[in-house]
DNA sequence: CGGGAGATTGAACGAGTTCAACACACGTGG
DNA sequence: CCACGTGTGTTGAACTCGTTCAATCTCCCG
């Protein structure tokens, strides 16, 4: 059977086998959790890492005034932050968007495979490097770029790290995210959000509809966005 | 002689006295750099971890267009990634604001620490994870606030990490960003930075002139900015 | 077939940008 | 000691991107 959490870290480096199987161990008891399920909420005390085995979520807060902002998705193979023990709560939530199926990886156990295996140490802390990128990303994204831009530069994101793991049926994916979550994400208001999915279909360059992303013209779209994949951080130090 | 970088992890659980040695003996010999130098380039290969002992810097990035992000400060006491040396470039600069005193420790003498002193190594963590809750907490600034709100929001962080690490002198808080910084900071114009600027101190919630941040009003300045410190994580988990 | 959530479109409005001019402080050289 | 230049801060007026509000449409699922 496949894991995308041992694929997604052994990616980075090769893994040795008895890594994998230490991961494959790891991540047995998985459970299946219905759609729109929080994981965690803001205020939880954190417990075990999560790890996503199948499905989609993403991290999101509630302000005061009733308004979301979605931080960051977690795809199929991503897990959450790796020492999130240390903290006395959470500072936001992570919501299943998808039906999913997900393991969770208890701290000490946690602690004691990455002192016993240096291999997953070093595939976890860049998995975490590579998040905060992202993060970083997305600051960028929303303080410099256009509406436009911004939903290519998330795209192209997102068609990349489902590339990276082998998520790409042609060059089409499937994207879970309704145009109302979508905006959350991009700091646009759904309308608005809609009318530049309508610009992007026009120009020939990314159409979505029915829950698909369909890159029509990848060289357009990139051009659009002004996306660098960098900050993906695929090309590693090999030196070590 | 102080170690503010020593202060701000013996600040999260006490460290041993051989912790807090082995903390002085890394940052031991730190450079003195002058104003507006890039300590590390976008596209350069990491080195050292970077240990700000005096003086602050802003990650920051550049656009294609010519525009430029500001995705962080880090203050006297704060460093850049803990496991930055395993990427194999970086997708973003940083850069010293003020003349600064930065010290370097090398990748496996950082290790080297971290295995030997469990007590580093979970402060090291910690201060990971606050950083990240930093970046989402601009990213959620970006996404949902306005621009009245965001700015008062920066303040209210930036005024509380600066009297974590014991910076506060009185009410004000010495602060060596140009208008041009800030407003690169919470993506938006300088003219309007500066008219955010004018409706924050005609409303008297706080005034920043001549380089000084001056809180007239924190309950009103928190009010204004939605603030919630819980994303700095002071409070932090007891049992371990 | 009916209900409800998500998607789409129009028109008016408003927050933030743009461009341009001017003020102010500070450091440097004459 | 003043003159000057440069970087930073301040203000006005026109403009524009994105929001708001409200109506309608589509699709899916029971």
């Amino acid at each position: 059977m496949t894991n995308r959490f041992v694929d997604k870290l052994n990616g980075f480096s090769k893994l040795r086998s008895e890594e994998v199987a230490a991961l494959f161990a790891a991540t047995a008891q998985a459970k299946e959790i219905p759609i729109k399920t929080d994981l965690i909420r803001e205020g939880d005390q954190p417990g075990p890492v999560l790890v996503m085995l199948k499905g989609w979520a993403c991290r999101y807060k509630i302000l005061p005034n009733g308004t979301r902002q979605v931080l960051a998705y977690l795809m199929p193979g991503d897990c959450c932050d790796l020492h999130i023990g240390l903290l006395a709560e959470m500072d936001h939530s992570i919501q299943v968007i998808t039906p999913a199926l997900v393991a969770t990886i208890g701290r000490l156990e946690m602690d004691e495979i990455m002192d016993q295996h240096r291999g997953i140490a070093k595939a976890m802390y860049l998995a975490q490097l590579i998040d905060e990128g992202i993060m970083r990303a997305w600051i960028t994204s929303m303080g410099r770029r256009s509406s436009v831009e911004r939903v290519a530069h998330l795209m192209c994101e997102l068609y990349l790290r489902a590339r990276n793991i082998g998520l790409i049926d042609g060059d089409e994916l499937e994207l879970p995210l309704s145009q109302l979550l979508l905006a959350d994400s991009l700091g646009m208001t759904p309308v608005h959000l809609n009318r530049v999915l309508k610009v992007l279909r026009e120009s020939q360059a990314m159409i979505i509809s029915r829950g698909t992303l369909n890159i029509k013209d990848p060289r357009k779209l990139v051009k659009i966005a002004g996306f660098d994949e960098n900050y993906l951080h695929r090309r590693l130090r090999v030196t070590v």
